[in-house]
DNA sequence: ATTTTTTGTTTAATATATTTAACAATTTAA
DNA sequence: TTAAATTGTTAAATATATTAAACAAAAAAT
């Protein structure tokens, strides 16, 4: 379902840029408005052939589709259903807002399921990150230290350390995130 | 079925400039060695996801992988059974080559099913051709002149000149042709 | 106000991509 | 020279993308 290609917003700005609805931009490719509208809201997984037709119409080439920079993130306020999924597996980190190029400042929601666990040899990078617990135990490895956190516990450390969660209760873990430049 | 990307080679270029097999590469991309052979051969049609997958492991963004340029042709002979259909329909033209970019000369073995038309109006670019019949009859309109051509018969002309070619005969036309600079 | 269009989304039906498993051809091992 | 492993390709089975049709919400028209 869901890939890691943000193909969805960079087709329905094109698309609005130009000002035309899922309907004609549909006729004129020849592709079902369907298509359309599960493709800007990644719920399909489009053939290199479907996307081409769509960007025929544009026009644009699909090597610059890609390479083209994605519009400058300018919303202010995103509903608790708009957060960014960027997790996966037992861990999902909902961040606010889907392009962070131009920002210094990454914010998430972060849920770990009951053994979820970032992996041993976290690499480090160059960024400070801080968290505070709303609900659940966390256990948090920075250097040799091993730490649990309960809820309305925090933490704030430099991240070129090598560091680790892991969530060692039964029950979900939740916890905002910050992180400082954004991580990935 | 086959769409107008030439992705086939691109992928494949890459994975015999790193020397892998498609097996090798499917086991690190975690896709099936049979996708990479359609894939290569442009007998699919690939999701964005699985061609992500694949480009991850060489590893290749996908706008760079579009925008990439072609490795230049370097082969001298090409066999019977590798020669780039580039035609379609009742048309077909087996090219010699797969990537002209780089050449001034575009050879081809054309086949015309009885009926075949290139079209009304003959669209001129700014090219010399020149072919002969193997096989079949081929009607040529140059301007506003018609001839017939028989096996052994030839043509040379400037394709500033609206042409067109049509088989007006019952069995297949068979033709060698000959285009400086490649037109399509 | 109340139709009538137009918008974007969703579900069941259908088309097609992808996999599994087999194949023949070539290379490597012994 | 034969056996074993590795190569790329293909056909049938399966998974998934795409479409057609229906839906509710918003905008335009009367």
């Amino acid at each position: 379902m869901s890939n890691e290609i943000d193909i969805g917003i960079r087709l329905k700005n094109l698309r609005t840029e130009r000002k035309i609805s899922q309907r004609q931009l549909a006729i004129k490719s020849g592709i079902s408005n369907a298509t359309i509208s599960l493709v800007e809201n990644n719920k399909t997984n489009p053939s290199l052939g479907l996307l081409k037709q769509i960007l025929d119409v544009i026009p644009i080439s699909i090597g610059d589709f890609f390479t083209m920079d994605v519009k400058q993130e300018n919303k202010i306020v995103h509903r608790a259903d708009e957060l960014t999924e960027i997790g996966s597996g037992l861990i999902s980190y909902l961040q606010v807002g889907n392009n962070l190029k131009n920002y210094k400042l990454q914010m998430m929601l972060e849920r770990y399921q009951p053994g979820a666990d970032t992996g041993k040899s976290m690499l480090s990078h160059e960024s400070e990150e801080s968290g505070l617990v709303l609900q659940g135990r966390l256990e948090l490895t920075v250097g040799d230290e091993v730490y649990v956190l309960n809820k309305g516990d925090a933490y704030l450390f430099n991240s070129t350390l090598p560091h680790r969660f892991r969530n060692t209760g039964r029950e979900e873990c939740v916890l905002v995130s910050a992180c400082t430049p954004p991580s990935f």
